[in-house]
DNA sequence: GATGAATGAGCTTTCATTCAT
DNA sequence: TATGAATGAAAGCTCATTCAT
């Protein structure tokens, strides 16, 4: 019987439009930020007509959460990446850190994505399940707990110190992004990739001690 | 000719009124958000009717401008105010920073008006004039230089090192900011005040050392 | 001053503009049926734009309800009128409760209005005020209560035997009205005219008895 | 050929199938009214996909049109089950009377089914071909001419007032049902059990003289 | 300047219906 | 026949902005 196969066949074209979907509100989003982004622009970019997105998707915030979703798969699967390249603990954690300003730098959309989903007031409006929430979190906790890891191999490391030295980075990070997104390091001359460059040998030394 | 009396004063009642209008918005903002606050309800809010504000703003981005300006301007004035109570250079640099992170921290509302006006996409939406623009820049630049001159008192500090540790604790302080309003701080069990006290422990150390 | 003056114009405007909305609210309503007419169609048809009927009304059944509420204020008004032309009480009598008939009989859009507003599952899906579902009933009990008088000025008629009379005068006219409107009179060759002036010989023979 | 054969199951089985979806269209007008009834809901509740109706019935007025062609059919069964349980002519008059009321006293939603199908506006848009008219019409009148049987066993009584008499207690049956159920009989704190009640006792002695 | 009615584009969402498979 | 993705018109409502008074 081809019941089994028929079945996964309209599951991977679903899941192939969903991406479509997908695809279609992240470059509106890219262009023209999330409130500039409607569902009916969505459908047209996709291909489809005004009501089609919401048989995949049960509201415009849902679609914002799935993109989310996987925009911190990316994060995680680049750093994972980027690390493997590396052999020595120090390179290793090293381009952790950086990886992880690379990867919002360069998607600069996805920063804004979660920040907007993450904003207060926001939260409350957009109506996320539980679900979504924490499984928002657990994938944002992912990435974090691999660039702890990375800290964790250097020698004469505590694990504390591991979770510490990587809030610190990620902190450093995010702030030298919205900085950046925003213009303001321009208008001060500074440049955000010197800034973590910097900031990641300091965190070196003062883990080596 | 009591033109240029006659001008003055409307120039003060206008001044007193525009101020009644940013008033209003700012109090909306604090309550309902910036996308929740319309241009209606802060006419209302200010006494005036519908159209009112637009005799004294051309848009609602122009209100939110001038609340930013007004807010970098309180900023400036709550950091050297506080600044003044300390005596020895130390205490004075750390409560620099300490209360560039305190007045966002207690007025998230400025934190996401500077956010949204600064934003890339609003930016090039909204068309600021060059004068607006660059009077945001330079009021926010005001405060920033006002703490690297706290930082310049220290013994033993040369200015370039004075102002890029100006530049890295506001970059910090902006993360923490952002994660904490964001409530990612909160999901890690992390707090953004003993963050910031133990960057200022490290920072004091860094240059005094 | 005239100020005075100038808010009774203001007033007077606004009332004969919420008129024009209603009066196309009603043309409408009698083409096209309640469900068939939108927000839309009454703003074209008033001569206004998309919106403009908001200014006056704060959703779709408010203007039902004002609609509603001109026509009971119609119906007692008329009832009146006619009675006041006759002068034997039992032609009053007569007149009040054929009036009562021929109001909703010319105006059958009156009648699906009040049908249609009152409608179980309507009621709780349009949000009424209490006050304006006060009203509106208070404005049908007038209507009642003045058909009632004119029973009770009959010779040797109880209170209690007119507003029996009234309430079974009513539920007769209304069971005619709606079998009339929906074509099933028609059907078994009936006409509520005739009906009608036989069920009120009928009643002021049962009364004068 | 075996066709005719084969027609003959297919139309059990259509029939059947119709039956399904009459069954889920009734449930769920019973639970949500006839607005809150989409035509997915009904598919899916009778267990077919979104289309699949639409083999079945051209429109969603066609189904409403065969459900309230069932409704005719019950009412009138339901009729001659209370009649028959009653052995003199008075009280089998009586019964048929009452029986017709009660039958849409607890069936609610058969009422607003035939109101809606047979209001004005309806007829018009939905364009109900001259069969479906017809029999809903023929149903109605099989209803109705049982009654005026009832009614002309009763000694002493002419069929035209037999079949008068029965058009006047539809009439205030009807009426008293639409006052029942738009709450308007609560506003004035009567019962429609109790009217129906005394018409019929009225109805009795006027026949009987 | 102030008023507030008016504009009208725009939004999210719904849903009867169609049609390729 | 059955499926269910797709259509697309429509609805109610919002709101920044304009403009006659």
């Amino acid at each position: 019987m081809n019941e089994p196969v028929k079945s996964t066949r309209r599951q991977q074209l679903q899941e192939y439009k969903k991406q479509k979907i997908l695809e279609a509100a992240g470059a509106l989003f890219r262009e023209k930020g999330l409130d500039g982004t409607t569902m009916r622009a969505i459908a047209t970019r996709a291909g489809y007509s005004t009501g089609a997105p919401y048989a995949y998707y049960q509201s415009k915030e849902e679609i914002y959460a799935d993109l989310l979703s996987a925009s911190l798969a990316r994060l995680t699967q680049f750093i994972k990446q980027e690390v493997q390249t590396q052999s020595t603990p120090p390179l290793r954690a090293a381009t952790a850190v950086s990886a992880y300003f690379r990867y919002y730098f360069d998607h600069s959309e996805d920063l804004q994505l979660g920040l907007y989903l993450f904003s207060p007031g926001e939260v409350k409006k957009r109506g996320f399940s539980k679900e979504t929430n924490q499984q928002l979190n657990s994938r944002l906790l992912g990435a974090l707990g691999f660039m702890a890891n990375c800290l964790n191999e250097l020698p004469n490391v505590t694990p504390e110190q591991a979770q510490q030295e990587t809030l610190d980075a990620t902190t450093y990070i995010t702030g030298a992004l919205m900085l950046s997104t925003t213009g303001r390091l321009e208008t001060i001359g500074a440049q955000a990739e010197e800034m973590i460059d910097r900031y990641i040998q300091g965190m070196l030394q003062r883990i080596s001690g």
